[in-house]
DNA sequence: ATATAGTTTGACGAATTCGTCAAGTCGCAC
DNA sequence: GTGCGACTTGACGAATTCGTCAAACTATAT
């Protein structure tokens, strides 16, 4: 189940790399982190941290788990707005109902159910 | 933008713990970590390396996009409230705006922001 | 052979996390 | 009040990653 290989993630963040049609200066841009950076990860002599991980799976559009090669999705189910899930977790159950109720009606509007 | 500030982590790191029916001590146990790891992270002073990220996820048994907050699901399964997800992806994108809106505004009564 | 693009490698000080430990807080039971 | 379990906080040296930079290597194309 784990999967406690590194080697897994270098193979990984090339691979995805080059299915997105970037070298490692064009990821190192969309991912605001100096191409060595890239370099030294696929490479494997170094691990990225927390936020650079984010960066990366951002920049790549794949899920960590994918990238770390703890799943074979590549997305799953990659959150676009996140924020309002955020705001969902920070409510009372009442106001849940509330926001529950709200969204699926403009929801229905599109579905025109 | 869709990067979940780092108050997600920590947030999720506690109650999937709690979801999962353990103190800091279990957890650490089945992470080997030293408890006090999990109180780092928790309380936010400390953000977790490469490995433990994963050796947090293993012993929760979820997936690290979702202990980051950029997915809704934990392993395989829907989180509740993913529902209003669904609804979120099939508004127009003048509708999200409202929704974004009017989700935010019943978190504020909350957070106090 | 020369040039260029892509990548690798290694060094450097700065920053962060590492595990370990001690001491402190908090709530709750007795 | 006393004790206990759960959690927090801060310090310490060790280890690792950080960004920056320079140098070297590998193809490929001219």
């Amino acid at each position: 189940m784990s999967t406690p290989d590194k080697a897994f993630f270098r193979k990984r963040l090339g691979d995805t790399r080059k299915l997105r049609d970037l070298n490692q200066e064009g990821l190192a841009k969309k991912a605001a982190l100096p191409s060595t950076a890239i370099s030294h990860f696929e490479s494997g002599t170094r691990k990225p941290s927390f936020d650079n991980l984010r960066k990366l799976a951002d920049a790549l559009d794949v899920s960590i788990d994918y990238l770390m090669g703890r799943t074979d999705e590549m997305s799953g189910n990659l959150v676009k707005g996140a924020e309002i899930f955020r705001d969902y977790e920070n409510m009372t159950e009442e106001d849940r109902e509330l926001a529950r109720d709200f969204m699926s009606r403009l929801a229905e509007r599109n579905t025109g159910k």
